[in-house]
DNA sequence: TCAAAAGTGTTTCGAATACACCCATGT
DNA sequence: ACATGGGTGTATTCGAAACACTTTTGA
């Protein structure tokens, strides 16, 4: 199988699976057991079908690893194609990003394990590199889009949105400031009910929900924005 | 060759290639002459080559079509894999945005022909669907880069910069206000040279370039800056 | 009564837009 | 002169961030 004739290409799906877990952006990975590259830790995937369709066959893939019914949000990341990306044989490799909200414990297999994103182990292939890609497209989306949505559980106080918000953006932010921004947008609203106190006390805090769990783009023009648009 | 079974997978690459042209952000088609899809508009591009990166692959089917130092900029836009998106055979595709300067005039063969991306005719397979992805790429990337570069010539009147924006982003904009935006990001400088005045007079306009041809990002946060980030 | 946590009121800041007005040229 | 197109000065708007202060709980 190695260091075979590249004459066939194959085509593999590959996902970035996000999840906040313990105040950290931590990406699912597996643990090659054979060569090539043993050891090292790979995203979940697999070769796409032949009569399969791209957003199918990832749906398919992460069924073995997770429930699919967990990812709250899946999109399209990129290709790879570099004909040395794979050794031995040309594999071109879509990536897509998947989340899956904080309040989910997946079971995952004996070989996969949560990982945090900015301290990734050995990692094979072009797959780290995937994983930095995919944490910039949650990033930027985090700023124009309601996709917190998918990282946080059905209703939440502010300042658990806001420790989940930190986790992502990796950078510290304010929950007063949080709020202003999400509110004024649209994308979250309380539900009336209250939290408990903390353990030491203190105000009880109002717990939140996000209005839609679809995506939806709520800031759309940064600036040059079309006469008449203003984006309040 | 069509309605054969589908047993092998084959993988293309499509580019949109955008060029302003008497004022609409225009798109290359070239028509087909065979079936399928006989006499309907498509995208150029090709099957990728078994050893070919897709960077290098997409570069070398343009050479086809135009030249491919006219190209200011590319990059990859998104991957298709819808099984019948091609009748008879499996073929997914992966495809480009590219930009061509205003100032250029690239030969193209007889059979292509550029159309206003807000006017396209019959596009096969596809094709249409990517253009108007790719739009919309063109439109935010103009929002938060200084992607402007690869679609005006080297050096522009601040009317001329207006002009083009309102063909890229559809709606009109204010000189003035583009002027000090693109300023402000430090993404065009003033040459010193003065543009002769129009037919009936006027004061001459001050000539301006770009400070660099290389794309880059001019406002990252949009929102949820990192403390003491601030965006001036 | 005090500390802790949450939330509101208010100010400051800056980017973007809108608009009035001045500048330079050809006819 | 004056029309024409170009450019600057300035006011306004509004979202975001910063910060002070109030509210509500447990100990």
């Amino acid at each position: 199988m190695p260091t075979m004739a590249k004459k066939v290409m194959g085509h593999e799906v590959l996902a970035v699976i996000f999840q906040i877990r313990s105040n950290a952006l931590s990406a699912l990975l597996w643990r090659r057991a054979k060569p090539p590259q043993t050891g090292a830790w790979a995203l979940p995937g697999g070769a796409l079908g032949i009569h399969e369709d791209l957003d199918d066959s990832i749906r398919r893939q992460l069924a073995q690893k997770v429930d699919v019914r967990e990812l709250a949000h899946t999109e399209q990341l990129e290709t790879r194609g570099t004909p040395d990306r794979y050794p031995g044989q040309r594999v071109l490799a879509t990536a897509y990003l998947g989340l899956i909200p904080a309040h989910l414990d997946p079971r995952a297999p004996a070989d996969t394990a949560w990982h945090p994103a900015d301290e990734l182990p050995r990692t094979a292939f072009d797959h780290g590199d995937l994983v930095a890609s995919a944490r910039r497209r949650l990033r930027s989306k985090l700023s124009y889009t309601n996709l917190g949505f998918a990282l946080v559980p059905p209703t939440f106080t502010l300042s658990e949105l806001r420790d989940y918000y930190q986790a992502a953006l990796g950078y510290g932010i304010s929950a007063t400031n949080l709020q202003r921004v999400l509110i004024r947008r649209g994308q979250i609203e309380p539900t009336g009910e209250a939290a408990p106190s903390g353990r030491h006390g203190g105000r009880p805090a109002a717990v939140f929900r996000f209005r839609t769990r679809q995506l939806e783009v709520t800031d759309a023009f940064a600036v040059l924005r079309p006469p008449g648009a203003a984006s309040g």
